[in-house]
DNA sequence: ATACATTTAATGTTATTACATAAATTTGCT
DNA sequence: AGCAAATTTATGTAATAACATTAAATGTAT
């Protein structure tokens, strides 16, 4: 009986609410399977998503800032997530030639290679909504995008 | 364009992918528009998940354990908030008389009479997914059912 | 050129979380 | 009854997050 049985209430008030908590229960449970598969590497979600965001732009640099604006969480702690990253040699940094307040960020081979091992299990995790068909998932995407009202164009 | 813009990322391995990061972003943002709300309130997501809870079962009381297999978040320390919930008289607290090792746990009028206050609020935050139609609303709770492995019967 | 506002990153502090462990009680087995 | 295992809650600790503040560099207006 979906998620009326996952936290076993019975009456919401409103579609939009247990929706919204649906998201969230659904997205807690996401990122608590994610959190055990990235541990077993040793990084954090955080970490791990400025590792994506960094490869993604490979090899070219990132500024702190433009991590902060493409990171899930907007974290207001980047810097020392980076920080973790480079003691791990995940990452290097060095301050950028242009404008030296800014702070430039790029992922290392060692990040790469870590990255490269992490996408074969996530290819099988499916990021834990394994019992969605594609067609499904197309769906939901479509919701959400307009769920935040950015669904155009 | 969607997520795609939001995070500005291109290119997804696949529709789940996808659908995974769109979902942890789109409740990143949920989240941080209702905690702005509940902190005017003094209180925090979890105080306020535990809140409801005991509403839902008031007059009855609930122990921590029934506490934390309700909660969105499993909450490991489901016994620190409820102290600070105690500290601020929004709930009471008593070894349970059938199991000494039990604790019952049941809001108080000032509890409830702060739910009520957010109530309000609430009705026209519709959880940060205005944009949806009812029928969208519902849509989406039955892919987010399918997705966790949940939606039968 | 100078002064003031803005941007960018880092850091200090406090609260919260995850995880491991402890303490008290109950349950089940013989 | 007696003893080990399981259950329920609380707590210690280390890592992390939120928020405010600081410091350095750049942009802008006169």
């Amino acid at each position: 009986m979906g998620i009326e049985n996952d936290i076993k209430q019975r009456k919401f008030k409103s579609e939009h609410q247990k929706a919204g908590i649906n998201l969230m229960f659904t997205v807690r449970e996401m990122e608590h399977k994610h959190f055990q598969i990235l541990k077993k590497f040793g990084v954090t979600p955080p970490q791990f998503n400025i590792l994506r965001i960094l490869r993604g732009q490979y090899p070219k640099a990132t500024t702190v800032n433009d991590l902060i604006d493409r990171m899930i969480d907007k974290a207001s702690n980047a810097s020392r997530i980076v920080e973790k990253l480079r003691a791990k040699a995940m990452v290097e940094r060095k301050t950028s030639e242009l404008d030296r307040r800014a702070v430039d960020v790029a992922i290392t081979q060692k990040g790469l290679e870590l990255l490269r091992q992490i996408d074969v299990i996530e290819q099988e995790f499916y990021f834990g909504l394994e019992f969605l068909t594609v067609e499904e998932a197309n769906q939901l995407n479509a919701l959400l995008d307009k769920g935040r009202g950015s669904e155009i164009k």
